[in-house]
Formats: structure tokens, sequence, C-alpha cells
DNA sequence: ATAATAGTGTCTTTTAGACAGTATTCA
DNA sequence: TGAATACTGTCTAAAAGACACTATTAT
């Protein structure tokens, strides 16, 4: 209440997190590097870094943290949530402005960045910093968006058929899906549109069609009334 | 890529604010207050401030600056989002690590604090910073989490009937709601007790049972399968 | 008794799910 | 032709909504 000075006001560090998240055998991974810095040097954490006084906010930090880092452009980018606190970086008080990204795993493996390692966020993972924290957070926030979104989309790549699409439904929802529903839906949604040319490869049976986002959908997520 | 000196990384300013919302009347309403520095001295603004080195992080940072310049304790503070940039303060380059907090009006009235200005939502405001753009984004998450969640029960008070909560309802979501099903969802969340004594005051009708929220809900929110 | 709002029972409509059928491919 | 998966039609079950009826109060 009384006059402060203000005097430690300036010296909180702020820095950017990315929670790369991606598919991969019916996993859900994240996506993590090496430090090449203290502290935690050489230890698996999340892409981040400083805010820069020339990014136009913590949003442009984030990509530029994530394509300096992974040379990946990713197609879909949200805020998380800011963790913060004195001791959840060992230099002092600190922020971190938490993004989320959602990307086939195609794009990680044509990224060019050998050194991305991919984790499942289902067996434990010891991470710095409150890392971990920010990774439950993140998967819990798309699992729940899952539910009633087509963020789910972003995760199932350029090209898709809808058995594929519900299989990632599924494995992020936790449960299994009516097949007629899951398609009642996707056609209330009205934001998939087929490609001409089915998909053969599978073997010995009728091959599905294969879908794209409509281009006004590619990155707009598109709300449920009613879930599923 | 090549060696940064981050030179200006630490000069980022770091605040709070708080999106104080409350119902009055049939009108969603946001707690605004004369700034009492410069810049933007004696102009309306969200309440905010610098983040402390004695705080426990930005949630408790978001509690001190609201109990401080309002004298209120809120039993739901959420964070809402961070704002960031470097044009949205004219102090430099800054990050806002927005919450939005919900009472009801006998709080706000009740506070002491007679220089809290209370202002519709709905009607143009005028604000600094871009503050109209963190009560927008408030609005917008409050307005979305009452389609499925008992989030508006923290802005019906201690007591209510549910003719009352199933206004604060229909006024959160913009529309009327059938009677038997806002019971139903009522019932089916499980969160509501009676309180013994009947609603009398309100004139030559049946009077409305008086129903208050479970202890075990009062800090914590119930969401719903399916809205409404 | 009347007016006004609270609260409930029940029927109709809408939405979700189960299930089984047809379709198409490869071996 | 059989096995495998894609896709669809249709019936059943569950949820939401409409509507009307009863309940309780003050005047």
């Amino acid at each position: 209440m009384a006059g402060r000075t203000g005097a430690k006001v300036d010296q909180i560090i702020c820095t950017v997190d990315v929670v790369l998240l991606t598919l991969k055998e019916d996993q859900l991974m994240v996506a993590l590097l090496k430090r090449n810095r203290e502290p935690y040097k050489n230890v698996l954490a999340l892409p981040g870094g400083y805010i820069h006084a020339e990014d136009m906010d913590a949003r442009d930090a984030a990509l530029r943290v994530l394509k300096d880092k992974t040379g990946i452009d990713t197609p879909y980018l949200e805020q998380l949530a800011t963790f913060s606190g004195p001791a959840r970086d060992p230099r002092g008080w600190s922020v971190s402005i938490a993004y989320y990204a959602l990307v086939s795993i195609d794009v990680i493996e044509k990224s060019g960045h050998p050194d991305v390692a991919l984790k499942s966020v289902d067996q434990p993972l010891n991470l710095p910093f409150d890392h971990k924290t920010i990774v439950d957070t993140a998967v819990a926030r798309l699992r729940s968006k899952s539910q009633y979104s087509s963020l789910p989309c972003y995760l199932a790549g350029e090209n898709f058929t809808l058995p594929q699409l519900q299989r990632v439904y599924e494995v992020l929802m936790g449960e299994s899906l009516n097949k007629v529903s899951f398609r009642r839906k996707m056609t209330e949604m009205d934001m998939l549109e087929p490609v001409e040319g089915a998909f053969t490869s599978t073997g010995a049976h009728r091959p599905a069609q294969l879908y794209q986002l409509k281009p006004e959908f590619r990155r707009q997520l598109t709300l449920l009334e009613r879930g599923l």
C-alpha cells in the first residue's frame, strides 16, 4: 500500500514455450528439443525462448521460436496459458506465455530437424522447469476441445479418410465413437470436401474416399452446438 | 540465429489486469477504476498493476491487485489470456496477464470502495491500453462457458431461486431457455441444495424456493456433457 | 375469487446410437 | 468367391422442448 519502490519489478524473465503435438501410431506425442544453453543444458525440454523487442507480440515470438528451433510453420497455434512464479526458472521470477501447436506427423518428419524428439504424452515425462505442467495443460485442453470442435483435423494432415479421422477423434477422446453419428456430425460441420481419387493402398477391401478441409476452414476452428 | 545480445530482453513490462464482472438489472457490467498514475491518469480502466517479486505467481498478483484496489475477495478468478506487444502500453514492450473474476452485485456494493464504476459491457466503452479487447475477450469467454457450465452461478450470489438463476443464464446466453429443460439440467448437475425458507418478498404470487451451491461446488466449476 | 409467478407431468420433436444391410476391393 | 473394410438405411433409445396443469401467495 505505502510507496513501493518497484526495484525488482523490471527483472521478470519473459519467455514463450511451445507445446508441439502430433499423432504417431495412435499415440499423442509432444516434440522436445535438447536445450543448448544453461540452465538444463542438453536436457530435453519444450522449444522456447525469450521474447525479443522486435516481436510484434508473444504469438509472433512463439511462431519465431518454433520456426527457428524446429523448422516448422504450423497451421494451428493457439495460446494455452501463462505460467509464472519465482521458482519455476532458476534464473529468477519468470513468466512463460505458453502456446500449443498441432501438426501431422509428416510435417515433423519433413521438417529437416532430426533433433526433434517425440515422446508419448501418456508415458512418464521428466522435464525441466514446469514443462510437465505445461504439457499436461496442453493435452487436457486439446482433449477437451476435441469433444466439440474440428481441432483434431489439424493432426490428421492434408488428406484423410473418414475412418482415419474418426480414429484421430477416438484417440483424443479416449473412447470409441458411433460411426453413423460421427459421420452425421462431420456432415453437419460442413467443413470437409472429398478429394477426387480414393485411398486404395490399405489392402483387400473397399477403398475409402479421401477428404480435405475446405479452404475457409484451413486455419479456423468449427464448433459444434452439441458435442462429438 | 547469430549471437543476439539480448539487450532489450529484460525491459519487458509485466503486469496483471482483472476483468471483474457482475450482473446488475439484467445487464452484464464490468468494474472500472480511475487510474491514479500516468499513463492515462484519471482515466477509467481495468484494475491492474505490476507483478511484484513477492507474488507467488501472476494469479496471486491478480488477487492482490483486486483486493488492494477494490477491497474485494472474489470466489472465482480464472486466467483469461495474456496480451502483449510493443504498442499496447506507451511505456514500452509490455505483457499483461489478464484474469477475470465473477461476483454478485452485493459483493461490489458492500466492498466499501465507492470509486468502483460499473459499466455495461454492451454499450460502447472507451478504454485505455487494449483494455477494450481484454474486456471483450472476457465477456466472450464467460458467454461461451455459460453454455455448458455452472459459471453463471457465481454471478447469482449466495442464495437464489431457480427462476432467478435461469434469468442469469438467459442474460449471459442471450436467449430464453425452456423452464423444464433448465431445471432438468440443474438437477443433473446436482450442485444446488435448497435453503429452508422461501423467497416471499416478490409479491402476490407463490414464493420460490431459495437455493445455494453445495459446499463442494463453491469454488469449483461443474461441466455439462451436453450444453444448456 | 383473481392475478401473478412457482413448480410439475406428460406428450411431441429432435438427436444420438445400434444394427444390419449393401458396396468395393484384393487375393 | 471370401475376407476385409467403406459406406448407408432404418429402427430404437435418449434427450430436449412445448404445453398445459396444479400450487401458493397477496389483494
